[in-house]
DNA sequence: GAGTCAATTGACACGGTGTCAAGCGAGGGC
DNA sequence: GCCCTCGCTTGACACCGTGTCAATTGACTC
């Protein structure tokens, strides 16, 4: 509407963030995402040209807000040493729902293209830094035995979440078709390769 | 063809079986499953109405074939203890992989169906035995801390199933549009209520 | 030979994703 | 004041996997 409006781009992001948060499981279609913003369906693919990339902007828009780690403090309901972990879980799964399928077609990139491979490897980074804080806290509250080395205990729960992702792309419909692949890996070369847009 | 092929109806569930071993993550389809047995795209609707009914109905075989305990046994190639317990999660969540979500449907019809919620919760029994035995083999060779009640440990690996694979059914294409649902719903209680066929 | 039943063939509706082309309107530069 | 650009809209379309339908075939039984 007015130019007092936010940024388009970021309302586009709030809504996103906002349908993610609250239709927990349930699919978020685009169109859904584009109607609780304000704007037309094919504004938002003018800014993102993909569901992935849509998807995995909004992580990256949540990590430029820092409250990730805010999120990552586990529900003070939380009776058990397992639900607490539960809900470590998922507030860490909420925020990388379909990235770690992109990791895949990066990892195919990497060896031709020495630029995404350093992109990726650098997010990669981040979620490990992010892992190990979480580590530290579900150790610190006894959820976590310390029978794990730091390392064993990094990989348990990068485990218990690509668990509960990967299958989000190869699974969800769409992006098993070739058709898509393609254009996933299009998607993440123009993501990560250049500044988004 | 000849009276002598195996039940077309066994045959169907063999493919599915082995396509969904074979194609971890990739999305399997109908048509796959078909030409896989021998047969025409409609025969497996005709035996299963449904996607999720054939994939549930494969489960069930698999239990009458009564080998899901020996998927349990751990990779002999899995390194860490991390490993083992993904190579015990894989197992399981392989073999369950959208039941988790007409459990909601189940839940939902159990109000009015005594008998649908009957069948639903000695499947759910079932399940909890499993993941018992499976529980006392992580704790026997060391893969999981003796810290945790039997209670929490069975807490814990269900958690591990349910976030590998609850989102399988809301987040596939197709079962998260309405007219699916009432689908599912019905396909369900076809199963469940009556004896499949 | 009639009836039955399993399976085939081929067509179709549906719905979400992504694409395309034409147009529109507000702002800036000249 | 005029044009141009740019962000967005509108409306139509291709694609593809799921599920449905109707007509047909072919084998087996009685």
């Amino acid at each position: 509407m007015s130019s007092e409006a936010p940024e388009t781009r970021t309302r586009i992001l709030k809504a996103a963030l906002h349908l993610l948060e609250t239709s927990r499981g349930q699919s978020v279609r685009m169109s859904d995402i584009a109607r609780k913003a304000g704007l037309s369906r094919q504004a938002v693919y003018l800014h993102f040209g993909t569901r992935a990339a849509l998807l995995i902007a909004t992580t990256l828009y949540l990590d430029e807000l820092k409250d990730v780690r805010a999120r990552l403090v586990p529900s003070r309901t939380a009776r058990s040493g397992v639900e607490r972990l539960d809900a470590y879980v998922g507030a860490w799964a909420d925020y990388i729902p379909e990235i770690r399928g992109v990791a895949k077609a990066l990892m195919a990139m990497s060896d031709t293209d020495e630029e995404a491979a350093e992109a990726w490897r650098k997010r990669m980074e981040d979620m490990r830094e992010g892992c190990a804080a979480a580590i530290e806290a579900l150790r610190a509250d006894g959820t976590l035995s310390p029978d794990y080395t730091p390392g064993e205990a990094t990989d348990l729960l990068w485990t218990l979440l690509s668990v509960r992702n990967w299958e989000h792309l190869t699974l969800e419909r769409g992006y098993a078709q070739p058709r898509y692949k393609d254009l996933l890996l299009r998607t993440a070369r123009r993501l990560f390769v250049r500044a988004p847009r």
